[in-house]
DNA sequence: TTTAATTTTCAAAAATTATTGAAACTTATG
DNA sequence: CATAAGTTTCAATAATTTTTGAAAATTAAA
C-alpha cells in the first residue's frame, strides 16, 4: 500500500464511520485528514485535498471546532486561518463523550425521568411504561456516569486495571 | 402528563436518539413501542399505532430481528406474527454493543491495522500517518475489548465496583 | 479610508435515505 | 388443491440531509 492509498483510505473509512454514527461525512473526512496531516491546513488545502466546496468547508470546520475538536492557529504575518485538530487519540476520545454526553444523553436522561413520573393509573400498560422508562432511565444514569468519571480520569482511562477487573 | 403523551414523547424521544446514533428513526420507534408494550404485537398494530406503512413495518421489523433484538412470536392457532423486543435493558445494552463492534468496529480494526503498516518512506506525512493511525488502532483495540469483556460479563456490568475504582 | 483577502451565510440544487403501496410470494386451512 | 390470510419485496416517490456557489460580511493591510 503506498501513502497515497493509506490516506485515502483512512479518510474515507473515517467518513463512513462517522456516517454511520450519525456525523456527516465531510465532518469527518475534514477531521480525518488534519489527523494525519503534520501540520495545520487552510480552508483552500482542506478543499483542495478532499474536493469539496468552500462552504461546506467552512460549515463542518466551524462543527468541529464547536465540538471542541478542532482549533483555529494563527500565523504571524498570514492572513488566513490555520485549522489543527487535537492529535491525543485519549483526550479525542474524552472530548467526543463528553460532548455527546451533554447534547444527547443528558436531555434524553431528563425526558426518561418525566415520563417515568406519569401517574400510576393501574393498567397494564401503564405499569409497563413505569417499569420499563425507569429501568432505562437507571441504565442511562449509570452508563452516563461512567462516560463522565472516564472522561475526569486524566491518565490512563481504559486502564489495563480495569481490563484486569472485568476478565 | 397523562399516558398518552408518556408514551408519544416515549417512542417520539426514542426515534430521535437513534436518528443522532445512525439509527433509522422507524427502527427505534418500533422498538420503542414494543419496549413499553405488555404483550407482543401484530405487524397490524405496530402500523396503526405508528402510523407508518407495511413495507416500512416489515423491513425495520426484519432489521430489529437482524440486530437480535425484536423475537417473532407465534401464538396457538393464529395465523398472524407477533413480535417482542427484549425487556432486560442490560441485555439490550449488551446486545447492541455486540452488534455494533461485529459490524462496524471490528471491520475499522481491521483496516487500520493495514493503513497503519504502510511502508515508512521517511517523510514527515508518512510518519505522521504511521503514528497517528497507529494510536487510534491502539484505543479501538482497547475500547472494544472492553465492550466485548462487557457484554461476556452476564452479572452486573456497570457495575458499582468499576464505578467505584473510578471515582 | 479604501481595497483586497478571506470567511461566512444561505437559498437553491443535488444526493442520500426513508417510506409507500401494490404485486408477488408464502403458507396454513377448508 | 384452491383459497385466503399474512408477509415480503422493490420500484417509485417523498422526505431529509448535505453540498454548492455566489453574494454578503468581516477583517487586515495599504
Amino acid at each position: 500500500m503506498t501513502y497515497a492509498e493509506a490516506k485515502e483510505t483512512f479518510i474515507s473509512t473515517w467518513g463512513s464511520l462517522g456516517t454511520l454514527w450519525g456525523i456527516n461525512k465531510a465532518m469527518a473526512q475534514i477531521q480525518a485528514l488534519l489527523f494525519i496531516s503534520p501540520n495545520a491546513l487552510t480552508t483552500e488545502e482542506i478543499m483542495q485535498e478532499l474536493q469539496i466546496s468552500r462552504g461546506n468547508t467552512s460549515m463542518n470546520v466551524r462543527q468541529l471546532i464547536d465540538w471542541g475538536i478542532v482549533k483555529k492557529e494563527l500565523k504571524a504575518g498570514e492572513r488566513k486561518e490555520y485549522y489543527s485538530t487535537e492529535k491525543d487519540v485519549q483526550e479525542l476520545a474524552r472530548t467526543i463523550a463528553k460532548e455527546r454526553s451533554r447534547r444527547e444523553i443528558k436531555p434524553v436522561i431528563k425526558t426518561l425521568a418525566e415520563i417515568s413520573s406519569v401517574k400510576d393509573d393501574g393498567t397494564a400498560h401503564t405499569k409497563e411504561l413505569i417499569k420499563q422508562t425507569k429501568a432505562l432511565h437507571d441504565l442511562a444514569l449509570t452508563a452516563n456516569s461512567i462516560l463522565e468519571k472516564t472522561v475526569d480520569h486524566k491518565q490512563n482511562w481504559i486502564s489495563k486495571s480495569i481490563l484486569r477487573l472485568m476478565k
